[in-house]
DNA sequence: GCTCTAATTGAAAGATTTTTTCATCTGCAA
DNA sequence: TTGCAGATGAAAAAATCTTTCAATTAGAGC
Protein backbone atom coordinates (compact mmCIF):
# COMPACT_ATOMS: atom_id res chain seq x y z
CA UNK A 1 0.00 0.00 0.00
CA UNK A 2 2.72 2.67 -1.42
CA UNK A 3 -0.49 5.34 -1.44
CA UNK A 4 -1.53 4.56 2.15
CA UNK A 5 2.31 4.84 3.23
CA UNK A 6 3.05 7.81 1.73
CA UNK A 7 -0.38 9.52 3.38
CA UNK A 8 1.08 8.20 6.64
CA UNK A 9 4.51 10.27 6.13
CA UNK A 10 3.42 13.25 4.91
CA UNK A 11 1.10 13.11 8.17
CA UNK A 12 3.14 12.61 10.77
CA UNK A 13 5.67 15.32 9.18
CA UNK A 14 2.85 17.56 10.68
CA UNK A 15 1.90 18.17 7.20
CA UNK A 16 -2.11 18.14 6.05
CA UNK A 17 -3.43 16.05 3.63
CA UNK A 18 -5.40 17.99 1.21
CA UNK A 19 -6.98 16.71 -1.59
CA UNK A 20 -4.51 18.40 -4.28
CA UNK A 21 -1.58 16.35 -2.25
CA UNK A 22 -3.64 13.67 -2.60
CA UNK A 23 -4.02 14.09 -6.15
CA UNK A 24 -0.35 14.90 -6.72
CA UNK A 25 0.60 11.54 -5.14
CA UNK A 26 -1.97 9.41 -7.08
CA UNK A 27 -0.87 11.27 -10.52
CA UNK A 28 2.91 10.21 -9.76
CA UNK A 29 1.81 6.85 -8.13
CA UNK A 30 -0.16 6.45 -11.55
CA UNK A 31 3.08 6.43 -14.05
CA UNK A 32 6.98 5.91 -13.65
CA UNK A 33 9.72 8.84 -13.90
CA UNK A 34 6.67 10.95 -14.89
CA UNK A 35 7.33 14.37 -16.63
CA UNK A 36 5.59 17.69 -15.13
CA UNK A 37 3.28 17.86 -18.20
CA UNK A 38 2.14 13.93 -17.64
CA UNK A 39 1.68 14.64 -13.61
CA UNK A 40 0.27 17.30 -14.32
CA UNK A 41 -2.04 15.84 -17.14
CA UNK A 42 -3.47 13.29 -14.66
CA UNK A 43 -4.61 16.06 -11.81
CA UNK A 44 -5.86 18.87 -13.97
CA UNK A 45 -7.97 20.31 -11.08
CA UNK A 46 -4.81 20.90 -9.54
CA UNK A 47 -3.33 24.60 -9.58
CA UNK A 48 0.00 24.62 -11.24
CA UNK A 49 1.25 26.39 -8.49
CA UNK A 50 0.62 23.78 -5.89
CA UNK A 51 2.13 21.00 -7.94
CA UNK A 52 5.14 23.11 -8.20
CA UNK A 53 5.49 23.40 -4.60
CA UNK A 54 4.19 19.80 -3.74
CA UNK A 55 6.46 18.14 -5.93
CA UNK A 56 9.18 20.05 -3.88
CA UNK A 57 7.44 18.97 -0.89
CA UNK A 58 7.60 14.96 -1.24
CA UNK A 59 11.17 15.60 -2.68
CA UNK A 60 11.95 17.19 0.67
CA UNK A 61 10.63 14.89 2.53
CA UNK A 62 11.96 11.90 0.48
CA UNK A 63 8.82 10.73 -0.28
CA UNK A 64 9.52 10.80 -4.10
CA UNK A 65 12.71 11.19 -5.84
CA UNK A 66 13.55 13.53 -8.89
CA UNK A 67 15.07 12.56 -11.96
CA UNK A 68 17.00 14.27 -14.39
CA UNK A 69 17.27 12.11 -17.40
CA UNK A 70 17.21 15.29 -20.00
CA UNK A 71 14.68 16.74 -21.56
CA UNK A 72 13.42 18.33 -17.69
CA UNK A 73 12.91 16.94 -14.56
CA UNK A 74 10.86 13.77 -13.39
CA UNK A 75 9.53 12.03 -10.73
CA UNK A 76 9.05 8.66 -9.09
CA UNK A 77 8.06 7.71 -5.59
CA UNK A 78 11.18 7.04 -3.71
CA UNK A 79 10.77 3.70 -2.88
CA UNK A 80 12.44 0.41 -4.01
CA UNK A 81 16.35 1.26 -5.13
CA UNK A 82 16.84 0.98 -8.74
CA UNK A 83 18.10 2.50 -12.01
CA UNK A 84 17.88 3.60 -15.22
CA UNK A 85 18.21 2.47 -18.98
CA UNK A 86 17.85 5.54 -21.29
CA UNK A 87 17.58 5.32 -24.92
CA UNK A 88 19.54 8.00 -26.32
CA UNK A 89 17.41 7.88 -29.69
CA UNK A 90 13.83 7.62 -28.44
CA UNK A 91 14.73 8.61 -25.36
CA UNK A 92 12.67 5.51 -23.84
CA UNK A 93 13.34 4.97 -20.46
CA UNK A 94 13.38 1.33 -18.70
CA UNK A 95 14.32 0.40 -14.92
CA UNK A 96 16.18 -2.50 -13.44
CA UNK A 97 16.49 -3.24 -9.90
CA UNK A 98 20.15 -5.47 -9.75
CA UNK A 99 22.15 -2.71 -8.89
CA UNK A 100 25.47 -2.86 -10.50
CA UNK A 101 27.35 -0.03 -8.05
CA UNK A 102 29.88 -1.48 -5.54
CA UNK A 103 29.82 1.14 -2.92
CA UNK A 104 32.54 -0.56 -1.06
CA UNK A 105 34.84 0.48 -3.79
CA UNK A 106 34.05 4.41 -3.14
CA UNK A 107 37.20 6.17 -2.48
CA UNK A 108 37.43 8.65 -0.11
CA UNK A 109 37.67 11.97 -1.36
CA UNK A 110 39.21 14.59 0.49
CA UNK A 111 38.07 12.77 3.52
CA UNK A 112 34.99 11.61 4.78
CA UNK A 113 32.23 12.18 2.27
CA UNK A 114 28.89 10.51 4.26
CA UNK A 115 27.21 8.25 1.61
CA UNK A 116 23.12 8.88 1.34
CA UNK A 117 22.42 7.70 -1.64
CA UNK A 118 23.42 7.31 -5.47
CA UNK A 119 21.76 7.39 -8.81
CA UNK A 120 22.87 5.49 -11.84
CA UNK A 121 21.63 6.10 -15.53
CA UNK A 122 23.21 4.02 -18.80
CA UNK A 123 22.84 5.40 -21.44
CA UNK A 124 22.68 3.61 -24.84
CA UNK A 125 20.19 2.52 -27.70
CA UNK A 126 17.63 0.57 -26.89
CA UNK A 127 16.42 -2.86 -28.62
CA UNK A 128 13.59 -1.11 -30.54
CA UNK A 129 16.07 1.17 -32.25
CA UNK A 130 18.85 -0.82 -32.70
CA UNK B 1 46.24 18.90 -25.30
CA UNK B 2 42.68 18.49 -24.90
CA UNK B 3 41.67 21.65 -26.54
CA UNK B 4 43.73 20.76 -29.75
CA UNK B 5 42.06 17.50 -29.84
CA UNK B 6 38.82 19.11 -29.22
CA UNK B 7 39.59 21.70 -32.07
CA UNK B 8 40.24 18.75 -34.18
CA UNK B 9 37.17 16.73 -33.69
CA UNK B 10 34.84 19.99 -34.56
CA UNK B 11 36.92 20.29 -37.96
CA UNK B 12 36.74 16.79 -38.62
CA UNK B 13 32.98 16.46 -37.99
CA UNK B 14 32.93 19.58 -41.12
CA UNK B 15 32.23 22.24 -38.58
CA UNK B 16 33.78 25.50 -38.50
CA UNK B 17 36.24 26.81 -35.97
CA UNK B 18 34.76 30.21 -35.30
CA UNK B 19 35.98 32.39 -32.32
CA UNK B 20 33.03 31.58 -30.19
CA UNK B 21 33.19 27.99 -30.48
CA UNK B 22 36.77 28.38 -29.59
CA UNK B 23 35.94 30.88 -26.96
CA UNK B 24 33.32 28.31 -25.10
CA UNK B 25 35.37 25.94 -25.49
CA UNK B 26 38.18 27.22 -23.62
CA UNK B 27 35.44 28.23 -21.17
CA UNK B 28 34.72 24.77 -20.53
CA UNK B 29 38.44 23.62 -20.38
CA UNK B 30 38.75 26.14 -17.76
CA UNK B 31 36.79 24.81 -15.21
CA UNK B 32 35.02 21.84 -13.69
CA UNK B 33 31.59 20.96 -14.10
CA UNK B 34 30.52 24.47 -14.55
CA UNK B 35 26.94 25.88 -14.76
CA UNK B 36 25.49 28.19 -17.59
CA UNK B 37 26.51 31.65 -15.33
CA UNK B 38 29.79 30.17 -14.95
CA UNK B 39 30.51 29.42 -18.64
CA UNK B 40 28.72 32.27 -19.67
CA UNK B 41 30.86 34.76 -17.38
CA UNK B 42 34.09 33.26 -19.26
CA UNK B 43 33.51 34.47 -22.49
CA UNK B 44 30.67 37.18 -22.06
CA UNK B 45 32.18 38.59 -25.92
CA UNK B 46 29.69 35.57 -27.18
CA UNK B 47 25.85 36.15 -27.57
CA UNK B 48 23.82 33.83 -25.30
CA UNK B 49 22.15 31.99 -28.46
CA UNK B 50 25.36 30.97 -29.51
CA UNK B 51 26.00 29.62 -26.21
CA UNK B 52 23.19 27.78 -26.61
CA UNK B 53 23.81 26.39 -29.40
CA UNK B 54 27.32 25.68 -28.92
CA UNK B 55 27.14 23.64 -25.92
CA UNK B 56 24.54 21.79 -27.65
CA UNK B 57 26.28 20.91 -30.72
CA UNK B 58 29.75 20.22 -28.66
CA UNK B 59 27.15 17.68 -26.51
CA UNK B 60 25.72 16.20 -29.60
CA UNK B 61 29.34 15.89 -31.05
CA UNK B 62 30.35 13.74 -27.40
CA UNK B 63 32.80 16.64 -26.77
CA UNK B 64 31.27 17.84 -23.65
CA UNK B 65 28.90 15.67 -21.19
CA UNK B 66 26.14 17.58 -20.27
CA UNK B 67 25.26 16.93 -16.07
CA UNK B 68 22.12 17.23 -14.41
CA UNK B 69 23.22 17.21 -10.70
CA UNK B 70 20.16 19.59 -9.51
CA UNK B 71 20.29 23.36 -9.70
CA UNK B 72 20.42 23.65 -13.63
CA UNK B 73 22.56 21.93 -16.05
CA UNK B 74 26.38 21.80 -16.37
CA UNK B 75 28.88 20.71 -18.73
CA UNK B 76 32.22 19.52 -19.03
CA UNK B 77 34.80 18.09 -21.06
CA UNK B 78 33.66 14.51 -22.25
CA UNK B 79 37.49 12.84 -21.62
CA UNK B 80 38.07 10.73 -18.61
CA UNK B 81 35.52 8.78 -17.13
CA UNK B 82 34.84 9.95 -13.47
CA UNK B 83 31.70 10.42 -11.04
CA UNK B 84 31.05 12.87 -8.66
CA UNK B 85 30.02 13.29 -5.02
CA UNK B 86 27.58 15.60 -4.54
CA UNK B 87 26.77 16.81 -1.22
CA UNK B 88 22.94 17.65 -0.79
CA UNK B 89 23.83 20.31 1.94
CA UNK B 90 26.35 22.87 0.68
CA UNK B 91 26.07 21.02 -3.42
CA UNK B 92 29.88 20.95 -3.36
CA UNK B 93 31.41 18.54 -6.10
CA UNK B 94 33.74 16.36 -5.91
CA UNK B 95 35.35 13.88 -8.67
CA UNK B 96 36.50 10.22 -8.25
CA UNK B 97 37.66 8.32 -10.65
CA UNK B 98 37.45 4.77 -9.47
CA UNK B 99 34.46 3.51 -11.34
CA UNK B 100 32.62 1.68 -8.97
CA UNK B 101 29.80 0.31 -11.10
CA UNK B 102 30.59 -3.32 -12.77
CA UNK B 103 28.64 -3.17 -16.28
CA UNK B 104 29.05 -7.12 -16.74
CA UNK B 105 26.36 -7.34 -13.84
CA UNK B 106 23.80 -5.13 -15.79
CA UNK B 107 20.70 -7.07 -16.68
CA UNK B 108 19.17 -7.90 -19.82
CA UNK B 109 16.65 -5.38 -19.78
CA UNK B 110 13.51 -5.86 -22.33
CA UNK B 111 16.17 -7.63 -24.76
CA UNK B 112 19.43 -5.84 -25.90
CA UNK B 113 20.04 -2.73 -24.63
CA UNK B 114 23.60 -1.13 -26.65
CA UNK B 115 25.40 0.35 -23.91
CA UNK B 116 27.26 3.43 -24.88
CA UNK B 117 27.79 5.50 -21.47
CA UNK B 118 26.38 5.80 -18.29
CA UNK B 119 26.71 8.24 -15.75
CA UNK B 120 26.84 7.91 -11.08
CA UNK B 121 26.26 10.27 -8.91
CA UNK B 122 26.67 9.69 -5.28
CA UNK B 123 24.86 12.01 -3.33
CA UNK B 124 24.92 12.77 0.83
CA UNK B 125 27.37 15.29 3.01
CA UNK B 126 30.79 16.38 2.50
CA UNK B 127 33.52 16.42 5.24
CA UNK B 128 32.71 19.76 5.60
CA UNK B 129 29.25 19.58 6.51
CA UNK B 130 29.71 17.35 8.90
C1' DG C 1 -20.35 18.64 15.55
C1' DC C 2 -18.54 23.40 15.59
C1' DT C 3 -14.98 26.91 15.90
C1' DC C 4 -10.68 28.78 15.19
C1' DT C 5 -6.27 29.23 13.20
C1' DA C 6 -2.26 28.26 10.89
C1' DA C 7 -1.42 25.96 6.83
C1' DT C 8 -2.63 25.75 2.12
C1' DT C 9 -4.25 27.12 -2.33
C1' DG C 10 -4.41 29.51 -6.85
C1' DA C 11 -4.97 33.57 -9.99
C1' DA C 12 -2.26 36.96 -11.57
C1' DA C 13 1.93 39.16 -12.11
C1' DG C 14 6.73 38.79 -12.39
C1' DA C 15 11.16 36.73 -13.19
C1' DT C 16 13.99 33.63 -15.48
C1' DT C 17 15.38 30.59 -18.91
C1' DT C 18 15.39 28.81 -23.51
C1' DT C 19 14.06 28.96 -28.40
C1' DT C 20 12.86 31.00 -32.80
C1' DT C 21 13.45 34.23 -36.39
C1' DC C 22 15.88 36.43 -39.76
C1' DA C 23 19.10 39.82 -41.51
C1' DT C 24 23.94 40.06 -41.44
C1' DC C 25 28.46 38.23 -41.19
C1' DT C 26 32.50 35.04 -41.86
C1' DG C 27 35.56 30.70 -42.01
C1' DC C 28 37.49 28.27 -45.28
C1' DA C 29 37.54 25.47 -49.68
C1' DA C 30 38.50 26.18 -54.27
C1' DT D 1 40.54 36.37 -53.59
C1' DT D 2 36.10 35.11 -53.85
C1' DG D 3 31.70 32.79 -52.99
C1' DC D 4 28.65 30.83 -50.11
C1' DA D 5 27.03 27.46 -46.80
C1' DG D 6 27.39 27.68 -42.32
C1' DA D 7 27.40 30.61 -38.31
C1' DT D 8 26.14 34.60 -35.41
C1' DG D 9 23.31 37.71 -32.54
C1' DA D 10 19.60 41.22 -31.54
C1' DA D 11 15.03 41.11 -30.76
C1' DA D 12 10.87 38.88 -30.02
C1' DA D 13 8.47 34.95 -28.61
C1' DA D 14 7.76 30.98 -25.97
C1' DA D 15 8.33 28.14 -22.22
C1' DT D 16 9.28 27.51 -17.53
C1' DC D 17 9.32 28.56 -12.84
C1' DT D 18 8.55 31.75 -8.70
C1' DT D 19 6.44 35.32 -5.93
C1' DT D 20 2.57 37.61 -4.01
C1' DC D 21 -1.43 37.91 -1.46
C1' DA D 22 -6.33 37.45 -0.65
C1' DA D 23 -9.40 33.66 0.01
C1' DT D 24 -10.02 28.98 1.46
C1' DT D 25 -9.67 24.86 4.33
C1' DA D 26 -7.79 20.66 7.11
C1' DG D 27 -7.77 19.21 11.33
C1' DA D 28 -6.81 20.12 16.44
C1' DG D 29 -9.34 21.23 20.42
C1' DC D 30 -13.41 21.94 22.66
Amino acid sequence: MRYEAAVGKLRGCGYKATPQRLAVLSAILAGRHQGLEEIRARCPEVGMVTVYRTLDLFTGLGLVRRLDLGHGPRYELAEDHHHHLVCEDCGSIKEFERCPVDLRSLPRVGGDFEVRAHSLEVYGRCSDCR
